[in-house]
This record gives C-alpha cells, structure tokens and sequence, in this order.
DNA sequence: CTCTATTCTTAACACGTGTAAAAACGTCTT
DNA sequence: AAGACGTTTTTACACGTGTTAAGAATAGAG
C-alpha cells in the first residue's frame, strides 16, 4: 500500500523514465508535453509518491501564481463574505490566495506585507485597518506590487486604486427612506475603527442637510474595545432608552452588527421597532449582514454588493499585473448599495 | 527617500560589509551574532531596502516554521473564532499559521492537504469538512506530518490525534437542563455537514433515555443547501408551526446558527419562547454562538470552550513535533462544554 | 606581549526546480 | 532513403539562501 516516497524530479526522473526538464514541463503545464510522455508520467506517477517542492518551484518562476489578501479581522461576516468572494474569484482566474488577518494591529498589517513582499506575491488586495494603521505600509506594497484596497479608503492616500461602496449613495438612501416613511432618523455611530464609520457619517450629515432636516448623531464615543460592535450597539441605546430618549424616534445604526446590539437594547426595554405603526421607534443598519434577514424584527438596511466587490478588485489587480510596469492612472470603482426594506423600518 | 533596493544577501553583504554567512546567520536569530555585528547590520538595514526571500530561506532550512489549518468555511463564527485563537496560540509559540478553505470542497481540502506537503510545513491542524470528505488525506497527512484533527472526528478514523468538545456531556448537559425546566425536550437537527451533527443527535438520544423520555428529533433531511444552518431552521419550524406542531415543547436546536432560524420561525408565528411561563415554547441551542447573548430573546445555549480547543491543538502538534518520530500514542482531548442560561429556555 | 576563545570571512557545496542550448530521437512527407 | 519537423534527452547554469570547513581577525586574560 504505502508507495515509495521520492522527494525530487530527479528521483522521480530516474524512477519513471523521463528527464527531469520534461518532467518541469509536465507539472508547469501538461499541454506542453506530448500525449505519449502525459501517459508515461501519469502511470508513473500512480506508483509513486511525489508533490513538487512548493518552494523550489516557486523561487525560480518569474510568477508565482499567488496574491495576498489582508483583512483586519475575521470574527466579522462581511469580511469573511469578502474574502469569500475574492477567493472564488482568484480561483477562477487560476491564482492561489494567501490571507493573512491583522488582528487589528498595524504591527501584524506591517508584518503580514513584508511577507508578502518576501514571498514575491504577483498582486495584494488590502482592507485596510483604520486610522491607526500606517499609512506606509500601503504605499510600499502600491510601490512594488500590483495593489488594490478595498472596503475602506484613507482619506490622506492617493494614487491608490480602491474598490468599495459608495456610502454617499448607500447611505444617503437609506437615510432618505427613513426620512420619508419616518420622523428624521438619527445616526447612531459605530467606533472609528475604519475610514467607513467617518464616511458614512457624513453621508448622513449631507443627506440629511439636502432634505433640510437636522442632522442627530449618537454614540461616537466608543463605550467598548474595537470590533464589539453589537456591544456597542446595545449599550448606547440602553443608556438613551432608560432615560425615555429616542424611544420614538428612527434610527440609522452605522452597521447592522450595531443594528443588532440596537434591536437588543430595544427588546430589553419593551420597545418593538417596526415599520408598521406610524410614529414609532424605527431601527435600520448598513450592509446586510448576513444574518439580518433572521433578526426579529428582520432588519432593514442596505446591502453591500460584496461579490461584485471581490471581483471588481481581483479583476483589477489581474489587469494591473497583465501590463506590469505600464502603472495606468488609480482607479475607483464604487459599487451602488440596495435597500432592503424589511420589518424593522 | 526611495531607499536602493537590494534583492540579495550577496548584494547586502557588499553593501554593509558584513560577511553573507553572518547575515544568514543574523536573520535566523540575532542572539548569534556578536552585538558589534548586531549594530553594524542594523545601521545599515536602515539604509537600504531588503527582505530575504521567503522560499529561499523556506527552502533550505529543515524547519519552516509554519503550521497548516483547514477549516471547511469562512461564513461561520464559530470557525473564525477557533481559527483566530489557533492563530494566537501559534503567534505565541512563534509558528506562523497557513489558512486555507475548503468551501465544502472535498476536491479542494484534499488541494489544500497537498499544498501543505508540499511547503513543508512542521505540522497541521485540520477541522474535517464531514461525512463526504475523503478519509485518505486525513490519513495521508497524519501519515507524513505532526496532525492534529480538531472540531469534529470522523468515527471510521483510527490513531489520529483529536481535539473538540465532549458532546455527550454538553448535548448531554442543556438536554437534561431543558427537560428539568419544562417538557421534554424535541432535537431540531441540523443538515449532516459533519460529524458532530449526528454525535449530538446520539447524545441527545442517549441523555434521553437515561432520563426516561421519549426522544424525538425533527428536521434531519436538510431542506436547504449545506451551510444555511439558520435558513435551516427556520424552514423546518415554520412547517411545523403552521400545523400547530411543537408551539409549546422544548427545543433544543443542533447548534445557534439553527437556533437563530428557529427564533425566528417562532417569532413569523407570533410566539414568544421563553423561560419564563411554565409550558410554553423553549429554544435552546449548542455552542455559544457569538451573536447568541443578543438574540431576542437571549439564546440559552452550552458554550464550546473554543479557545481551549485552539490551544490545545496547538500544543498538542507543537508536542509531537517536538519529539519527532516518536510517534507517541492517539490523544483525544476532549473539552467540557458551559451551559449558558438566557431567556429563551 | 603572548595565548586562548570567540567571532568573523572566505570559499565551497547543498537544496530542488526553472530554463536554455545543443544533440539525439522519432515520425511523417517527399 | 533523404529531408523536415516536433519532441525529448543531455548538459549546464541559474535562483537565493542554508551550511560547513578552514583560516583570519579580534577580544580578553594572563
């Protein structure tokens, strides 16, 4: 049963027959060897144990067939949905996907771009961390590689090409909604973590000004650690509910992960927020979490188009390292968000 | 400001006049070079642009220091959990940690497996992808490698090492909870994806009949795709529900995810599941899913010790491959669950 | 100042595969 | 049978770093 275990072409060379340059051909890409040798080596290969050493391969190519992805954390949906979708995409486009997480900490960003460096990735695709993360970090990588950020833009970086949604308009719609069916809804903010929470925010602000309503915005001040959002969520609200604050009113969460922390705070205190009777305490979020649709009330917000996202921006870096060193001018790509009006508002 | 960049030890050697050798050796671990060297090295790193090639290095040395793990998918808290603490404990123990997905994929586990061969890693960690994942590779790997299965363990797998939690004493635990509180308890299955789905179902049964009851368990041909554990949910129990069936009984549901569903099912039919009024409808769950202290209501469930089951599968591979081909005898760690008591049982 | 221990440099080979050039082989056409 | 063409083998060098052996340089002790 247990087969020979042979650790080079050369071994293997010797083993089954065939020189080891075709031997390279072989495992680079069939097509490039004749029908007679492809059965030669398939059978030989059946008897015998043998992988190609991942590294040898590797350092000699001048492409590696491999992008990295960096994500700042993973206990979050919407960023396991993203990588998802990227890998999928880079799947489909025959590349392999190295992710490395940052953990939210620009220490571990910094480190996971180095190696990518080192590992001679052909293209990154970054999320970035948020308004402690360094900057540098991202200009180096834009530097020396076939770069793309996503998700969420520094706003003191340019030339860097970004693919994300469009919170003027994502935001700005689901705030006009509120606006119409509602009393003028209020912001309740998440903590600065990402360039987003600011972004969306003065979405809100402008939007709200265009309707010629009074901007309201809650809960800037993080009362939790970084990435409890539901905490976070849950805890502003019950501070305002007990004290009969915006029991009536609509409010816009700066994320459904947010939202879900509000719809807990509103269930603690008796309140049912829906859209329904007219007048009452309304409850909406921002990226169709992929749990929204189970919440109860199911939760109104607007959805983030994250596959389009994932291909839009491994499409880009393919296109990117196609031309090598032609550096076309910065792209962004802003994707449209769509309501998804449920029960909550 | 653009520092030169150098691709090479040689070239960084004529650059600093530091001697290659002595590179190499302060890259592996600077305690080995003398503190004047340790200086010099450093002065000039400053001045000039350069990270030694991951596969090089990678490549020559007879450890990489890197360790593999598979989950089977991204879109489930309870695998990012486990994946972020195993993260931590390798970061700890100075190993750096290699994801890959298998997205339910038996093609693409078994992809991953070889691609972990093939780099050489000093050991993997793996959560199987269930019943239709092929055996071999997991054989294969514990064959070539220091593994450590982690999650859920095939029963036709012998001498393989196994870290997860003791089902029959949690499923066991919140069975006996939820019978004492109120009726006995129906099992709302969830889809076979793997094979804690059906040691739960046993251990129910056998809970069961140790207390005298009746088991009953409902839901076990899976009316979604694989993965969909909360649309799961709540399509059984809205089925139910709309008969009349099961609106007054205990529930206890394979794990949250499906919980979360069957939540929402009660709330659809306008019930309110609770602990609080003697007979009427209960829901409870099994692992401690993130989301599940701010359901509405609060989930009671029985927490998985997640990040004990991380560890300890790190420290387990980091002890055999330590000890090398000691080829120490199986060890099944197994973790006790928590019971968490909410508001919805 | 010499002796010894430490650390460094030099030189060389090793790892496993990519890749290029030239020679050898096979098959098909004429 | 000769020529043409495609494929394979042979041979050799390349990638960037690990690693070793021998000798040179340096430091500290006496």
């Amino acid at each position: 049963m247990a087969k020979p275990e042979i650790h080079t072409m050369e071994e293997l060379s010797a083993a089954i027959g065939v020189s080891r340059p075709t031997l390279s051909r072989y495992f680079q890409d069939p097509t490039k060897v004749s029908k007679s040798s492809v059965e030669r080596i398939r059978r030989g290969l059946e008897r015998v144990e043998y992988i190609p050493n991942f590294f040898a391969t590797r350092m000699n190519r001048k492409t590696t067939g491999m992008i990295g992805v960096i994500i700042p954390y993973l206990n979050d949906l919407f960023f396991t949905r993203l990588l998802e979708s990227i890998e999928r995409a880079a799947m489909r486009a025959g590349y392999t996907v190295i992710t490395q997480c940052s953990h939210s900490d620009p220490e571990i960003e910094a480190r996971a771009a180095e190696t990518f460096l080192s590992m001679n990735v052909d293209g990154a695709v970054v999320a970035p961390l948020g308004n402690h993360s360094d900057l540098k970090v991202y200009e180096r990588l834009n530097a020396r590689l076939p770069f793309v950020l996503m998700d969420s833009r520094p706003a003191r970086l340019s030339g860097v090409d970004f693919v994300g949604t469009d919170h003027i308009q994502s935001t700005g719609l689901i705030t006009e909604y509120l606006g119409r069916v509602g009393g003028p809804p209020v912001f309740l903010a998440m903590p600065r973590v990402n360039f987003n929470a600011l972004e969306r925010e003065v979405a809100y602000i402008a939007k709200m000004e265009e309707l010629g309503l009074e901007p309201t915005i809650i809960g800037v001040d993080p009362l939790n650690a970084e990435g409890h959002f539901e905490a976070h969520g849950l805890a502003v609200l019950d501070r305002y509910f007990s004290k009969g604050d915006f029991i009536n009113s609509s409010i816009l969460c700066a994320n459904d992960r947010v939202a879900i922390g509000a719809l807990r705070a509103a269930a603690h205190h008796g309140l049912e927020p829906g859209s329904l009777r007219r007048g009452g305490l309304r409850i909406a979020g921002h990226d169709d979490y992929p749990l929204s649709q189970f919440m109860i009330p199911t939760l109104t917000t607007v959805a983030q188009n994250v596959e389009a996202i994932g291909q839009a921006a491994v499409d880009r870096l393919i296109e990117k390292l196609r031309v090598e060193k032609f550096q076309a001018n910065q792209t962004v790509q802003l994707m449209d968000g769509v309501l998804k009006v449920r029960d909550s508002a």
